[in-house]
DNA sequence: AAATTATTGTGACCATGCTCATTTTTTCTC
DNA sequence: GAGAAAAAATGAGCATGGTCACAATAATTT
Protein backbone atom coordinates (compact mmCIF):
# COMPACT_ATOMS: atom_id res chain seq x y z
CA UNK A 1 0.00 0.00 0.00
CA UNK A 2 1.52 2.80 -0.98
CA UNK A 3 1.95 5.98 1.38
CA UNK A 4 -0.99 8.52 0.72
CA UNK A 5 -3.37 5.62 -0.26
CA UNK A 6 -2.61 4.08 3.36
CA UNK A 7 -2.87 8.60 4.67
CA UNK A 8 -6.21 8.71 2.79
CA UNK A 9 -7.45 5.60 4.45
CA UNK A 10 -6.83 6.78 7.84
CA UNK A 11 -7.80 10.35 6.84
CA UNK A 12 -11.32 8.72 5.74
CA UNK A 13 -11.59 6.67 8.97
CA UNK A 14 -11.19 9.42 10.79
CA UNK A 15 -13.90 11.33 9.39
CA UNK A 16 -16.34 8.01 9.73
CA UNK A 17 -15.33 7.30 13.07
CA UNK A 18 -15.44 10.98 14.05
CA UNK A 19 -18.72 11.49 12.71
CA UNK A 20 -20.07 8.22 13.86
CA UNK A 21 -19.41 9.58 17.70
CA UNK A 22 -21.26 12.72 16.76
CA UNK A 23 -24.21 11.54 15.21
CA UNK A 24 -24.84 9.66 18.32
CA UNK A 25 -24.43 12.42 20.73
CA UNK A 26 -26.32 14.96 18.99
CA UNK A 27 -28.52 13.03 16.08
CA UNK A 28 -27.86 13.25 12.75
CA UNK A 29 -29.65 16.69 11.89
CA UNK A 30 -27.70 18.54 14.36
CA UNK A 31 -24.16 17.63 13.68
CA UNK A 32 -22.93 19.59 11.07
CA UNK A 33 -20.58 18.93 8.30
CA UNK A 34 -18.41 22.02 9.97
CA UNK A 35 -18.60 19.99 13.25
CA UNK A 36 -17.20 16.51 11.76
CA UNK A 37 -14.48 18.68 9.82
CA UNK A 38 -13.35 19.94 12.91
CA UNK A 39 -13.52 16.96 14.73
CA UNK A 40 -11.53 15.00 11.86
CA UNK A 41 -9.21 18.05 11.37
CA UNK A 42 -9.81 18.73 8.12
CA UNK A 43 -11.19 21.80 5.85
CA UNK A 44 -15.24 21.91 5.56
CA UNK A 45 -15.04 20.88 2.04
CA UNK A 46 -12.65 17.91 2.66
CA UNK A 47 -15.61 15.96 3.62
CA UNK A 48 -16.83 16.36 -0.07
CA UNK A 49 -13.80 14.71 -1.35
CA UNK A 50 -14.64 11.14 0.14
CA UNK A 51 -18.70 11.09 0.29
CA UNK A 52 -20.91 12.76 -1.90
CA UNK A 53 -23.16 13.85 0.62
CA UNK A 54 -23.95 13.53 4.67
CA UNK A 55 -26.35 11.18 4.09
CA UNK A 56 -23.74 9.06 2.04
CA UNK A 57 -21.53 9.24 4.71
CA UNK A 58 -23.71 7.75 6.94
CA UNK A 59 -24.83 5.13 4.94
CA UNK A 60 -21.64 4.17 3.91
CA UNK A 61 -21.40 2.51 7.60
CA UNK A 62 -25.00 1.34 7.49
CA UNK A 63 -23.74 -0.66 3.95
CA UNK A 64 -20.65 -1.74 6.17
CA UNK A 65 -22.67 -2.94 9.29
CA UNK A 66 -25.38 -4.43 6.56
CA UNK A 67 -22.97 -6.41 4.90
CA UNK A 68 -21.73 -7.99 8.21
CA UNK A 69 -25.14 -9.08 9.08
CA UNK A 70 -25.47 -10.10 5.47
CA UNK A 71 -23.12 -12.71 6.00
CA UNK A 72 -23.82 -13.87 9.22
CA UNK A 73 -27.71 -14.26 8.38
CA UNK A 74 -26.82 -16.73 5.51
CA UNK A 75 -26.08 -19.71 8.16
CA UNK A 76 -29.21 -18.75 10.49
CA UNK A 77 -31.45 -19.13 7.44
CA UNK A 78 -31.08 -22.58 6.69
CA UNK A 79 -33.06 -23.23 10.00
CA UNK A 80 -36.01 -21.22 9.09
CA UNK A 81 -38.80 -23.49 7.06
CA UNK A 82 -41.54 -20.57 6.88
CA UNK A 83 -40.98 -17.73 4.29
CA UNK A 84 -41.81 -15.41 7.89
CA UNK A 85 -39.33 -17.26 9.91
CA UNK A 86 -36.59 -16.31 7.50
CA UNK A 87 -37.85 -12.97 6.96
CA UNK A 88 -37.86 -12.39 10.65
CA UNK A 89 -34.45 -14.02 10.98
CA UNK A 90 -32.87 -11.74 8.34
CA UNK A 91 -34.68 -8.48 9.77
CA UNK A 92 -33.23 -8.97 13.43
CA UNK A 93 -30.04 -10.36 12.51
CA UNK A 94 -29.74 -6.65 10.05
CA UNK A 95 -31.43 -4.46 13.06
CA UNK A 96 -29.05 -5.89 15.54
CA UNK A 97 -26.00 -4.87 13.82
CA UNK A 98 -27.58 -1.23 13.06
CA UNK A 99 -28.23 -1.02 16.87
CA UNK A 100 -25.27 1.14 17.68
CA UNK A 101 -26.80 3.32 15.27
CA UNK A 102 -30.47 3.00 16.60
CA UNK A 103 -31.20 6.77 17.34
CA UNK A 104 -29.93 8.33 14.08
CA UNK A 105 -31.07 6.18 11.69
CA UNK A 106 -34.35 7.13 10.91
CA UNK A 107 -32.71 10.53 10.10
CA UNK A 108 -31.14 9.11 7.33
CA UNK A 109 -33.40 6.65 5.85
CA UNK A 110 -36.17 9.81 5.82
CA UNK A 111 -34.36 10.90 3.08
CA UNK A 112 -32.56 8.20 1.60
CA UNK A 113 -34.60 4.77 1.75
CA UNK A 114 -38.50 5.86 1.63
CA UNK A 115 -40.38 5.28 -1.60
CA UNK A 116 -40.53 9.46 -1.73
CA UNK A 117 -36.89 9.96 -1.91
CA UNK A 118 -35.65 10.17 -5.74
CA UNK A 119 -33.52 6.83 -6.93
CA UNK A 120 -30.66 7.60 -7.84
CA UNK A 121 -30.08 10.60 -5.26
CA UNK A 122 -27.76 8.28 -2.88
CA UNK A 123 -25.98 5.76 -4.64
CA UNK A 124 -25.09 4.23 -1.45
CA UNK A 125 -28.62 3.87 -0.07
CA UNK A 126 -30.01 2.59 -3.44
CA UNK A 127 -27.10 -0.41 -3.02
CA UNK A 128 -28.49 -0.76 0.34
CA UNK A 129 -32.46 -1.42 -0.11
CA UNK A 130 -31.37 -3.50 -3.80
CA UNK A 131 -29.13 -5.77 -1.68
CA UNK A 132 -31.59 -6.17 1.01
CA UNK A 133 -34.76 -7.02 -1.60
CA UNK A 134 -32.14 -9.54 -3.45
CA UNK A 135 -32.05 -11.67 -0.59
CA UNK A 136 -35.65 -11.02 0.37
CA UNK A 137 -36.53 -12.26 -3.11
CA UNK A 138 -33.91 -15.17 -2.90
CA UNK A 139 -35.33 -16.22 0.63
CA UNK A 140 -38.41 -16.69 -0.73
CA UNK A 141 -37.59 -18.35 -4.15
CA UNK A 142 -36.18 -20.28 -1.92
CA UNK A 143 -39.08 -21.09 -0.37
CA UNK A 144 -41.58 -20.77 -2.99
CA UNK A 145 -43.56 -23.74 -2.12
CA UNK A 146 -45.47 -22.32 0.01
CA UNK A 147 -46.53 -19.29 -2.15
CA UNK A 148 -49.79 -20.20 -4.19
CA UNK A 149 -49.06 -16.26 -5.97
CA UNK A 150 -47.22 -16.15 -8.89
CA UNK A 151 -43.47 -14.74 -7.51
CA UNK A 152 -42.82 -13.30 -11.14
CA UNK A 153 -44.38 -10.16 -10.38
CA UNK A 154 -41.94 -9.55 -7.14
CA UNK A 155 -40.16 -6.70 -8.55
CA UNK A 156 -43.33 -4.55 -9.49
CA UNK A 157 -45.76 -4.92 -6.28
CA UNK A 158 -44.63 -7.21 -4.18
CA UNK A 159 -41.52 -5.32 -3.23
CA UNK A 160 -42.94 -1.71 -3.09
CA UNK A 161 -44.90 -3.18 -0.45
CA UNK A 162 -42.45 -5.49 1.16
CA UNK A 163 -40.28 -2.35 1.74
CA UNK A 164 -42.82 -0.18 2.92
CA UNK A 165 -43.89 -2.77 5.70
CA UNK A 166 -39.56 -3.03 6.32
CA UNK A 167 -39.99 0.73 6.75
CA UNK A 168 -42.00 0.50 8.60
CA UNK A 169 -40.49 -1.79 11.13
CA UNK A 170 -37.31 0.29 11.52
CA UNK A 171 -39.13 3.41 12.13
CA UNK A 172 -40.87 1.71 15.27
CA UNK A 173 -37.67 0.11 16.45
CA UNK A 174 -35.83 3.02 15.56
CA UNK A 175 -37.94 4.18 18.73
CA UNK A 176 -38.74 1.36 20.17
CA UNK A 177 -38.26 2.34 24.02
CA UNK A 178 -39.82 -1.06 25.54
CA UNK A 179 -37.22 -3.35 27.31
CA UNK A 180 -34.86 -4.64 25.12
CA UNK A 181 -37.24 -3.86 22.24
CA UNK A 182 -39.42 -6.23 22.43
CA UNK A 183 -42.18 -4.44 21.00
CA UNK A 184 -40.51 -4.07 17.66
CA UNK A 185 -39.95 -8.30 18.26
CA UNK A 186 -43.83 -8.11 18.48
CA UNK A 187 -44.62 -5.83 15.57
CA UNK A 188 -42.05 -7.90 13.56
CA UNK A 189 -43.56 -11.10 13.96
CA UNK A 190 -47.01 -9.72 13.15
CA UNK A 191 -45.64 -7.74 9.87
CA UNK A 192 -43.67 -10.96 8.50
CA UNK A 193 -46.49 -13.22 8.72
CA UNK A 194 -48.11 -10.99 7.20
CA UNK A 195 -46.48 -10.18 4.62
CA UNK A 196 -45.91 -13.92 3.99
CA UNK A 197 -49.55 -14.28 4.25
CA UNK A 198 -49.92 -11.74 1.01
CA UNK A 199 -48.08 -14.09 -1.31
CA UNK A 200 -50.76 -16.50 -1.38
CA UNK A 201 -53.94 -15.78 -3.87
CA UNK A 202 -57.36 -16.88 -1.99
CA UNK A 203 -57.97 -12.97 -1.64
CA UNK A 204 -61.39 -12.99 -3.97
CA UNK A 205 -63.92 -12.05 -1.46
CA UNK A 206 -64.65 -9.38 -3.55
CA UNK A 207 -65.10 -8.51 -7.25
CA UNK A 208 -62.38 -6.67 -8.70
CA UNK A 209 -64.65 -4.56 -10.90
CA UNK A 210 -63.47 -1.46 -9.10
CA UNK A 211 -60.60 -1.29 -11.18
CA UNK A 212 -62.80 1.51 -13.34
CA UNK A 213 -62.63 3.62 -10.87
CA UNK A 214 -61.10 7.21 -11.95
CA UNK A 215 -57.82 8.62 -10.69
CA UNK A 216 -57.47 11.49 -12.51
CA UNK A 217 -59.98 14.22 -12.65
CA UNK A 218 -61.66 14.21 -16.11
CA UNK A 219 -60.99 17.11 -18.06
CA UNK A 220 -63.92 19.43 -18.42
CA UNK A 221 -65.16 20.82 -21.81
CA UNK B 1 -64.85 41.16 8.21
CA UNK B 2 -62.69 44.01 8.87
CA UNK B 3 -60.70 45.79 6.48
CA UNK B 4 -57.19 44.29 7.14
CA UNK B 5 -58.75 40.59 7.97
CA UNK B 6 -59.88 40.81 4.55
CA UNK B 7 -56.85 41.73 3.37
CA UNK B 8 -54.90 39.20 5.16
CA UNK B 9 -57.00 36.63 3.61
CA UNK B 10 -56.42 38.05 0.57
CA UNK B 11 -52.95 37.92 1.14
CA UNK B 12 -52.73 34.24 2.19
CA UNK B 13 -54.99 33.27 -0.53
CA UNK B 14 -52.39 34.69 -2.84
CA UNK B 15 -49.07 33.22 -1.33
CA UNK B 16 -51.39 30.02 -1.73
CA UNK B 17 -52.05 30.57 -5.28
CA UNK B 18 -48.69 31.69 -6.87
CA UNK B 19 -47.03 28.74 -4.32
CA UNK B 20 -49.18 26.12 -5.88
CA UNK B 21 -48.50 27.59 -9.60
CA UNK B 22 -44.77 27.17 -9.08
CA UNK B 23 -44.94 23.88 -7.03
CA UNK B 24 -46.60 22.58 -10.15
CA UNK B 25 -44.32 24.28 -12.57
CA UNK B 26 -40.73 23.82 -10.41
CA UNK B 27 -41.59 21.09 -8.01
CA UNK B 28 -41.56 21.95 -4.42
CA UNK B 29 -37.60 21.68 -4.05
CA UNK B 30 -36.68 23.68 -6.56
CA UNK B 31 -39.66 26.60 -5.80
CA UNK B 32 -37.44 28.72 -2.99
CA UNK B 33 -39.66 30.79 -0.58
CA UNK B 34 -37.94 33.88 -2.27
CA UNK B 35 -40.12 32.41 -5.37
CA UNK B 36 -43.10 32.43 -3.73
CA UNK B 37 -43.02 35.77 -2.24
CA UNK B 38 -41.46 37.75 -5.36
CA UNK B 39 -44.68 35.93 -7.01
CA UNK B 40 -46.94 36.96 -3.91
CA UNK B 41 -45.69 40.11 -3.75
CA UNK B 42 -44.49 40.04 -0.28
CA UNK B 43 -41.21 40.03 1.57
CA UNK B 44 -39.72 37.19 2.30
CA UNK B 45 -40.38 36.83 5.78
CA UNK B 46 -43.92 37.86 5.49
CA UNK B 47 -44.61 34.28 4.05
CA UNK B 48 -43.53 33.05 7.73
CA UNK B 49 -46.15 35.11 9.37
CA UNK B 50 -48.55 32.59 7.84
CA UNK B 51 -47.08 29.39 7.47
CA UNK B 52 -44.90 27.54 9.98
CA UNK B 53 -43.06 26.24 7.23
CA UNK B 54 -42.95 25.78 3.78
CA UNK B 55 -43.74 22.02 3.98
CA UNK B 56 -46.60 24.00 6.47
CA UNK B 57 -47.94 25.71 2.94
CA UNK B 58 -48.26 22.69 0.78
CA UNK B 59 -50.04 20.59 3.75
CA UNK B 60 -52.49 23.20 4.34
CA UNK B 61 -53.49 22.59 0.74
CA UNK B 62 -53.85 19.06 0.85
CA UNK B 63 -55.48 19.28 4.13
CA UNK B 64 -58.13 21.57 2.18
CA UNK B 65 -58.82 19.64 -0.53
CA UNK B 66 -58.31 15.98 1.70
CA UNK B 67 -61.60 17.70 3.42
CA UNK B 68 -63.58 17.92 0.51
CA UNK B 69 -62.89 14.55 -0.43
CA UNK B 70 -63.85 13.34 3.22
CA UNK B 71 -67.37 14.59 2.94
CA UNK B 72 -67.79 13.00 0.03
CA UNK B 73 -66.25 9.84 0.72
CA UNK B 74 -69.07 9.44 3.18
CA UNK B 75 -71.78 8.66 1.16
CA UNK B 76 -69.64 6.31 -0.96
CA UNK B 77 -68.84 4.49 1.83
CA UNK B 78 -72.10 3.26 2.55
CA UNK B 79 -72.48 0.85 -0.66
CA UNK B 80 -69.13 -0.55 0.36
CA UNK B 81 -69.53 -3.61 2.16
CA UNK B 82 -66.07 -5.21 2.72
CA UNK B 83 -63.63 -3.39 4.48
CA UNK B 84 -60.76 -3.89 1.49
CA UNK B 85 -64.04 -2.34 -1.04
CA UNK B 86 -64.65 0.83 2.13
CA UNK B 87 -60.15 1.13 1.98
CA UNK B 88 -60.19 1.38 -1.77
CA UNK B 89 -63.24 3.93 -2.15
CA UNK B 90 -61.98 6.18 0.46
CA UNK B 91 -58.35 6.35 -0.65
CA UNK B 92 -58.89 6.45 -4.43
CA UNK B 93 -61.35 9.20 -3.57
CA UNK B 94 -59.00 10.92 -1.70
CA UNK B 95 -55.93 10.40 -4.23
CA UNK B 96 -57.88 12.02 -6.61
CA UNK B 97 -58.55 15.08 -5.55
CA UNK B 98 -54.84 15.19 -4.94
CA UNK B 99 -54.37 14.79 -8.26
CA UNK B 100 -53.48 18.50 -9.22
CA UNK B 101 -51.02 18.19 -6.85
CA UNK B 102 -49.63 14.64 -7.80
CA UNK B 103 -46.22 15.56 -9.09
CA UNK B 104 -44.85 17.15 -6.07
CA UNK B 105 -46.92 15.44 -3.03
CA UNK B 106 -44.18 13.59 -2.46
CA UNK B 107 -42.00 16.06 -1.97
CA UNK B 108 -43.70 16.93 0.91
CA UNK B 109 -44.94 13.82 2.62
CA UNK B 110 -41.14 12.76 2.56
CA UNK B 111 -40.53 14.90 5.52
CA UNK B 112 -43.89 15.05 6.88
CA UNK B 113 -46.05 11.97 7.13
CA UNK B 114 -43.31 9.23 6.82
CA UNK B 115 -43.04 6.73 10.35
CA UNK B 116 -39.14 8.39 10.79
CA UNK B 117 -40.92 12.41 10.37
CA UNK B 118 -40.68 13.71 13.81
CA UNK B 119 -44.21 13.92 15.19
CA UNK B 120 -45.16 17.45 16.06
CA UNK B 121 -43.13 18.88 13.75
CA UNK B 122 -45.62 19.77 11.21
CA UNK B 123 -49.02 20.08 13.06
CA UNK B 124 -50.96 20.22 9.61
CA UNK B 125 -49.62 17.41 8.70
CA UNK B 126 -50.20 15.30 11.87
CA UNK B 127 -53.61 16.13 11.28
CA UNK B 128 -53.82 15.45 8.30
CA UNK B 129 -52.73 11.88 8.80
CA UNK B 130 -54.98 11.20 12.25
CA UNK B 131 -58.05 12.59 10.57
CA UNK B 132 -57.21 9.79 7.55
CA UNK B 133 -56.50 7.10 10.42
CA UNK B 134 -59.84 8.42 12.57
CA UNK B 135 -61.57 7.51 9.14
CA UNK B 136 -60.02 4.11 8.45
CA UNK B 137 -60.65 3.22 12.30
CA UNK B 138 -64.29 3.62 11.92
CA UNK B 139 -64.54 2.07 8.79
CA UNK B 140 -63.37 -0.90 10.07
CA UNK B 141 -65.33 -0.60 13.05
CA UNK B 142 -67.99 0.16 11.06
CA UNK B 143 -66.86 -3.48 9.45
CA UNK B 144 -65.88 -5.04 12.60
CA UNK B 145 -68.26 -8.50 11.94
CA UNK B 146 -64.92 -9.30 9.39
CA UNK B 147 -62.45 -9.46 11.47
CA UNK B 148 -61.62 -11.83 13.49
CA UNK B 149 -58.27 -10.17 15.08
CA UNK B 150 -59.02 -8.30 17.95
CA UNK B 151 -59.44 -4.42 16.87
CA UNK B 152 -58.26 -2.54 20.31
CA UNK B 153 -54.45 -2.54 19.12
CA UNK B 154 -55.72 -0.63 16.03
CA UNK B 155 -53.68 2.57 17.15
CA UNK B 156 -50.67 0.18 18.18
CA UNK B 157 -49.87 -2.09 15.69
CA UNK B 158 -52.22 -2.10 13.02
CA UNK B 159 -52.25 1.83 12.57
CA UNK B 160 -48.41 2.03 11.68
CA UNK B 161 -48.66 -1.04 9.44
CA UNK B 162 -51.82 0.74 7.62
CA UNK B 163 -50.20 3.62 7.27
CA UNK B 164 -47.16 2.73 5.68
CA UNK B 165 -48.80 0.25 3.24
CA UNK B 166 -50.99 3.74 2.46
CA UNK B 167 -47.84 5.71 2.05
CA UNK B 168 -46.19 2.99 -0.61
CA UNK B 169 -49.37 3.47 -2.29
CA UNK B 170 -49.07 7.41 -2.40
CA UNK B 171 -45.62 7.05 -3.52
CA UNK B 172 -46.32 4.99 -6.17
CA UNK B 173 -49.23 6.93 -7.57
CA UNK B 174 -47.26 9.92 -7.20
CA UNK B 175 -44.72 8.08 -9.77
CA UNK B 176 -47.55 6.24 -11.88
CA UNK B 177 -47.01 7.25 -15.43
CA UNK B 178 -49.70 4.53 -16.43
CA UNK B 179 -52.38 5.35 -18.61
CA UNK B 180 -54.85 7.17 -15.92
CA UNK B 181 -52.57 5.40 -13.56
CA UNK B 182 -54.26 2.43 -13.48
CA UNK B 183 -50.78 0.50 -12.25
CA UNK B 184 -51.92 2.51 -9.14
CA UNK B 185 -55.02 1.24 -9.05
CA UNK B 186 -53.94 -2.58 -9.19
CA UNK B 187 -51.58 -2.06 -6.54
CA UNK B 188 -54.52 -0.30 -4.13
CA UNK B 189 -56.33 -3.29 -4.85
CA UNK B 190 -53.83 -5.88 -3.58
CA UNK B 191 -52.68 -3.46 -0.79
CA UNK B 192 -56.11 -3.08 0.85
CA UNK B 193 -56.93 -6.69 0.46
CA UNK B 194 -54.03 -7.43 1.92
CA UNK B 195 -54.40 -4.68 4.81
CA UNK B 196 -58.15 -6.44 5.25
CA UNK B 197 -56.63 -9.93 5.56
CA UNK B 198 -54.26 -8.68 8.39
CA UNK B 199 -56.98 -8.35 10.32
CA UNK B 200 -57.84 -11.89 10.59
CA UNK B 201 -55.66 -13.99 13.14
CA UNK B 202 -55.20 -17.63 11.10
CA UNK B 203 -51.75 -17.24 11.03
CA UNK B 204 -50.13 -19.63 13.31
CA UNK B 205 -48.59 -21.66 10.61
CA UNK B 206 -45.39 -21.49 12.42
CA UNK B 207 -44.18 -20.90 16.27
CA UNK B 208 -44.46 -17.34 17.97
CA UNK B 209 -41.03 -18.53 20.05
CA UNK B 210 -38.39 -15.97 18.36
CA UNK B 211 -39.63 -13.61 20.42
CA UNK B 212 -36.26 -14.78 22.85
CA UNK B 213 -34.39 -13.06 19.53
CA UNK B 214 -32.06 -10.53 20.78
CA UNK B 215 -32.24 -7.12 19.03
CA UNK B 216 -29.53 -5.08 21.46
CA UNK B 217 -26.00 -6.18 21.18
CA UNK B 218 -25.49 -7.90 24.43
CA UNK B 219 -22.92 -5.87 26.49
CA UNK B 220 -19.19 -7.30 26.82
CA UNK B 221 -17.79 -8.14 30.33
C1' DA C 1 -57.65 64.10 15.93
C1' DA C 2 -53.88 63.06 18.81
C1' DA C 3 -51.84 59.51 21.40
C1' DT C 4 -51.51 54.79 22.38
C1' DT C 5 -51.73 50.02 21.54
C1' DA C 6 -52.02 45.89 18.60
C1' DT C 7 -51.23 43.84 14.27
C1' DT C 8 -48.77 42.96 10.19
C1' DG C 9 -44.86 43.69 6.95
C1' DT C 10 -39.90 44.00 6.07
C1' DG C 11 -35.35 42.64 4.76
C1' DA C 12 -30.79 42.26 6.82
C1' DC C 13 -28.96 38.41 8.91
C1' DC C 14 -27.92 33.51 10.38
C1' DA C 15 -26.77 28.54 9.87
C1' DT C 16 -25.85 24.93 6.92
C1' DG C 17 -25.02 21.64 3.01
C1' DC C 18 -22.40 21.89 -0.64
C1' DT C 19 -19.23 23.83 -4.73
C1' DC C 20 -15.10 25.09 -6.91
C1' DA C 21 -11.07 27.90 -8.11
C1' DT C 22 -6.88 27.93 -5.95
C1' DT C 23 -3.13 26.15 -3.21
C1' DT C 24 -0.57 22.50 -1.23
C1' DT C 25 1.22 17.97 -1.28
C1' DT C 26 2.59 13.81 -3.48
C1' DT C 27 4.24 11.10 -7.35
C1' DC C 28 6.51 10.50 -11.56
C1' DT C 29 10.14 11.53 -15.02
C1' DC C 30 14.58 12.59 -16.32
C1' DG D 1 17.27 16.24 -6.78
C1' DA D 2 14.83 19.53 -10.03
C1' DG D 3 10.86 20.10 -12.55
C1' DA D 4 6.39 18.59 -14.26
C1' DA D 5 2.09 16.33 -13.65
C1' DA D 6 -1.41 14.32 -10.85
C1' DA D 7 -3.89 13.97 -6.57
C1' DA D 8 -5.67 15.90 -2.55
C1' DA D 9 -6.78 19.69 0.73
C1' DT D 10 -8.49 24.14 1.40
C1' DG D 11 -11.74 27.71 2.70
C1' DA D 12 -14.08 31.61 0.60
C1' DG D 13 -18.40 31.69 -1.37
C1' DC D 14 -23.25 30.34 -2.85
C1' DA D 15 -28.17 29.22 -2.18
C1' DT D 16 -31.79 28.54 0.79
C1' DG D 17 -35.05 27.90 4.78
C1' DG D 18 -35.89 30.35 8.48
C1' DT D 19 -35.43 34.30 12.40
C1' DC D 20 -36.03 38.65 14.46
C1' DA D 21 -35.49 43.49 15.68
C1' DC D 22 -37.51 47.14 13.76
C1' DA D 23 -40.76 49.78 10.70
C1' DA D 24 -45.21 50.66 8.92
C1' DT D 25 -49.99 50.37 9.33
C1' DA D 26 -54.41 49.75 11.44
C1' DA D 27 -57.44 49.82 15.57
C1' DT D 28 -58.60 51.73 20.02
C1' DT D 29 -58.77 55.08 23.56
C1' DT D 30 -59.11 59.65 25.30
Amino acid sequence: MRVTAQKKAETRERIVAEALQLFEKKGFADTTTRDIARAAGIATGTMFNYFDSKEALAMTVFADVLKTAGTEVQQRLTGCESIAEALFAFITTGLRHLDPHRRYVGEVYENTMTPFAIPGACAEADAVRQTHLETVWQLVVARAGQCTRALDDFEILTSHLYWSLYLAVVAFWSRDDSPNQEDTLAMLDRTTRLFAQSLNVEDTDYPPNQQDAELSTPEME
